[in-house]
This record gives structure tokens, sequence and C-alpha cells, in this order.
DNA sequence: CTGAAAGCGCTTACAG
DNA sequence: CTGAAAGCGCTTACAG
């Protein structure tokens, strides 16, 4: 492959004036500068980002650390930061510590110290002290997605609120009979997140001053069998069953509404169900929900990256300022209705 | 950060038996080999992986190339990958040409072209001429995952004896007024994968001496929301409606389920759906379905790499790919049956 | 088994 | 605006 000095030397220049011209950066001269472009072109000229990383302590490289990429919130994460990444020109290292601890381990002890970055993202992943004291060693800037890390710049929801709103929807609607299905702590993913949904819940009904059965509190896995699983069992229980169930994630309310309709219930007549994600499906079971847009909280990240990076040459998307919540949408579609 | 001189003057050696010391490569005496531990250790020491891929040429670090991350088969195939990749201490690059040919172009003609990776897998997508030249001109091993590449190591499951199986089944169950749902081409994947499972339709329908209605065989975009329309009108024609359908996709037959419960049918009674796939929501919907493990597949394509690298990481002389077809799994469950 | 030294391919003060 | 040169932090023949 080409290198810089073949390029110089066919354009008639020093290695420096390459340099410079192909990086746009310093002064050259407009002949000089087409001399080095046609030079290049001619060679197929790509520079070798680990001499030039090296040299200038720069990557164009991102690495992202996420619990799982085959969960719904993940995967749309990853595609909105990776088309944005992709748009500036930067590289994306993918880490997945699969809520394993020894792949974690090897993640924060290994990979990532390598200083072949120049940021970092977290998604929905609690560090440990030694974790953030191992990236603060690195010294490279770091974003946390999904809930808040203490010293760092956080993008999020507000939790608390949305699960409040959807049950004051609920509540709105005339239910008092409400049961919450939350997620149980999965993949390492401790930021408890289905506490503060929890906990938003809870303050709805209170302020509705509506009693919480704590038969009615359930979790689940997130996923859609395991919500399954769980509302079936609620919803045959012989000593009365609730109107509506809050969801703390969309895919939980799918598996919800089916073990409904397997029941012979109707729905919204019988039995209302709201979720909270914005999952594509939603559209199709009707659901209720609250949107968070995972893909735009992605371009986010990498947003407030390039502001950390001060690599501000872009329009950049309306990023939250630091202490904002991320926006989410109520989405009123035909899983939720006054109770019959 | 330390350095390896600084570790090489803590250990009071030279660096050179520093770096022969922490790589296991070369001859270091034990004495040697336990101070230099001691001392990288002591320092917090990690090396530069920048600059020790420029002076050994070898990155440690694999290219992958996706055309969408948030869907099933994708965010599987990664989620093996990186595992894989993660358990021998390599780094991920993930690219996401995203279906759009603007994303695509920077991939291949940038990012993939900076000599920052030992080797590419690409997942479902045909290259172009141009691009497989770019991706020769750079010398690194290539593995493709999902479709067939002229001279490149696959890795594929047999899309023709796959529908084929499945369309026997419904066969041996007694239909024989079956519809076929295909996908259209989305992603830029166009590797007829599509065209290869009707194929396979077709065929095991002609060895049953059935006729195919013209009318049955129809198209969605891969996803459940789409299927859903289709199946939906399909089962709505007044002139008749087939008895059972293939579709090319789990995700697919999720909607096709739902449509034809949207109907009124009864399942599998009045109508029969087989997928393919493997999906895990498919145990839910009770789906018949042959899994193809995309997991697993992401995992296959990692170890084809590695034996592509040579056990030193060096590329081996170009043996014959093991073109075998990756293998498959017939899942029977509840969503077939005998016509009524 | 070990060290001095060349070299990987860039970037960037520095001096002109 | 330009070039010579030092340096980024490693690896690896080469010679002992």
């Amino acid at each position: 492959m080409a290198s810089i000095k073949d390029v110089a030397l066919r354009a008639g220049v020093s290695v420096a004036t390459v340099s410079r011209a192909l990086s746009g950066k310093g002064k050259v001269s407009a002949a000089s500068r087409e001399a080095v472009a046609r030079a290049a072109k001619e060679l197929g000229y790509v520079l070798s980002y680990n001499a030039s990383s090296l040299a200038s302590g720069r990557s164009r490289n991102i690495g992202i650390v996420v619990p799982t990429i085959s969960r719904w919130y993940f995967a749309n994460v990853l595609q909105g930061a990776t088309q944005e990444l992709n748009e500036r020109g930067y590289d994306l290292t993918l880490y997945n510590t699969s809520g394993e601890q020894r792949h974690r381990d090897a993640v924060f002890q290994d990979l990532l110290m390598r200083q072949r970055l120049d940021a970092v993202i977290t998604v929905t992943l609690k560090l440990t002290a030694p974790e953030l004291h191992q990236l603060r060693l690195v010294g490279k800037p770091l974003v946390a997605l999904g809930g808040l890390l203490p010293e760092v710049s956080t993008i999020r929801v507000d939790d608390f609120n949305i699960a409040s709103l959807a049950t004051e929807h609920l509540v709105s609607l005339g239910h008092t009979k409400i049961a919450f299905l939350g997620g149980a702590d999965v993949f390492n993913v401790d930021f408890n997140l289905p506490a503060a949904r929890l906990d938003g819940f809870e303050y709805a009904l209170d302020q509705a001053e509506i009693a919480v059965n704590p038969q009615w509190l359930l979790d689940a896995d997130f996923t859609t069998a395991g919500a399954y699983q769980k509302v079936r069992s609620l919803l045959s229980n012989p000593r009365g069953r609730p109107t509506a169930l809050l969801c703390a994630s969309d895919e939980m309310a799918f598996g919800a509404i089916m073990a409904a309709r397997d029941l012979g219930l109707s729905l919204p007549g019988d039995f209302s169900v709201i979720g909270i994600d914005g999952h594509e499906l939603g559209e199709l079971y009707g659901l209720t929900t609250i949107a968070q847009h995972p893909g735009a909280q992605g371009e986010a990240a990498v947003a407030r990256i390039m502001e950390l990076l001060g690599e501000d040459g872009h329009p950049d998307p309306p990023s939250p300022a630091p202490d904002q919540f991320f926006p989410t949408e109520f989405v009123l579609r035909t899983s939720t209705a006054p109770p019959a």
C-alpha cells in the first residue's frame, strides 16, 4: 500500500506538506494542495490510522459499551450511534459485556485501556468505583446513556416522570385497579431504572388517593415471554384482577396483551395496557405507550461526545443541555380505555 | 500513562526484553519475566495498541459490516460475534451501512481502508466488484456471512433446502392450498435470499405435484407489520384463501398469525403458519419454524476469521474455503396441523 | 537470553 | 508556505 512518502515523492513535495494538505491543517499553497490530491488519488493512498493516531494522539474512534445487543433498546441505540458516527467519519468500537462479569472485566481491564479510543459511551451500565477510576485514568471523555453516574455527562429519560404520566393516564380514564409490571435486574443493569418507574407509578396512585395493591406489583425479565407468564397468572387469580396494567417496557406489554387475549379477555374493554418505549410493533398491537426514541438517544450521545472532544464542525442536532432529561412522547393508541 | 520505557527502567531491563516478556514471544529468563510483570503491574502499564499495531502490522481488531442492527437476525449475529471476539481478546469495529448508499460508500471507501483491522466480516451484503477489489487491495482476510461471494470464505444456511423442507412439512400434513410470503429487497441485501427460498418452496410443491397459485406468492419487507397487512389481504380474498402459509422469516410469521387471529380464524385449525429463523418469541406464538441460530453463525464467522489469520495471527496461505452449509434445525410447535 | 538500533507511517513544533 | 527532523510507543531482525 502506498505510504505518505510515495505520495510526497510523486507530488514533488515533502511528507510534511502532504500531511498538511491532506488533513487540511496548516497553510498549503493551492498548487501543492492540488498536486498532493492528485498524487494521492493516483496511488489510491489512504492514511494509516495507527500511525496517525500514534503521532497525533487522536484516534477518530469511539468506544461504546453495552450490556447486550439483542434487545430492542440497545439495538436501536447502536443503530443511532453508528449512523451518527459514520456521518462524522468516526469508527465505533463495540464492547458487549453480555451481563457476564468475566466479559465485563475483560472489557474494562483490557480492551478499553488500550488507548485506541478518543472517548467512551456507556449504555445503561452502572460503573463500579474501580471501573470509573480506570476510565478516568485513561483520561478520555465519557458519556453515560440511560443512567446517572457521578461526575459523568449523562443522557437519560425521566423514568419517574414517565411512569407517573402513564399511570395518570390510566387514572384519568377511571381505572382504580391498576397493576404494575416492572423489570427484574438483568444484564448487570442496575440503575434502579425499574425502581424509578415503580416510584413514579406509586406516586401517581398516591396523588389520586388510590391504594396500591401489593399483589399487583410484579416483576418480569423485560422479555415478552416472561411478561406473558406473569400477566397470565395475574389475570387468572380467582379473587379478582386489575382492570389496567402499566408495563415498564413495550416488549413486556406485548406479552401482557397476548396473555389477556389468550384468556379470552377483550382489550381494552376488559383490560387496558400501557407500555413504555415506543417499539415499532406497538402500532400493530394498538399499544398506548410513552416513546423514548433510543436511536435519537444514541445520536445525542455521539453529539455530546463530539462537544466534549471540541469537535464542533457540524451542525449539532439539538442535544439537550447536560442537566436536562431526554424528551419522551406520549403515544395514545387503542390499548387503553375506560374500564367497562 | 506509563510507557514501555518506564517499565523497562523500573524492571532494570531493556525495552526489547519488556516487549518480549509481555507478549510471550521470544526467550526471556524467568527472572526478567517476573521483574517485568511486577514493574508493569506497579505502573498500571497497558500497551498502546496503536504503537503495537504500527510496529507489528497486527491490530487485534476485526471489522464487521452489517446493513442494519435493529433487526433480529443482525442483532443476534452481532451478539455472537462480540462474545466470541471478546473471549479471544480482540476488538470489534462495527460498520453499519444502514441501507444507505452514502453510508455504504463511506464505509467501503474510507473507514474500512484505514488499516486498523486484521480482517473483515460482512453480513448479508452482496459486495460490488469495486468493493471486493478494494477489500482485496487491503489484503486482509474476509469472511462473508449469509450469502455467497466469489472467492470469499462464506458461512451461510441452505436457503433453498430450508424452504423446501418447510414446504414438505405442510404438504405432509395434507395441505394443498399453500401460500408463500417472501421478503422484498431491503437494506441493499440482495443475495436473492428471498429468491432461493421461493425456489425451494416451488420445488417442493412441484415434487408433490401441487400447482403454485401465483396469487399466493407474496412479498413483504421482513417486518411483522408489513406481513400483517399482506396476510390480512390474502386471507380476506372472497374467492378463497390458502390453508397454510410459509413465511421467509419468523417476524413475518408473527404478523401472519396476528392477521389470521384478528380475522377470527382459529390456528392451526383454519390456517397453518410456518416460519424460518428460530426467533425467541416463536415459543410464545407456538410457531413451527426452522431455526438458523444467528448467534452461532456470528461465532462461526469469528472462528473462521481466526483460522484465516493463523495461530500466530499472520495470514496463512489461503486454503480452500470449507463451503459447507451452516446447520439448521426443524422446530415443530403448534402453528401447523392438518387442514380442517 | 539480552540489548542497541532500525523502522512502522504518520504529525508537528521549529526554523526558514 | 515549506522542509528537515524529532518523536509518538512499540516490534523485531541482528549481533552478541
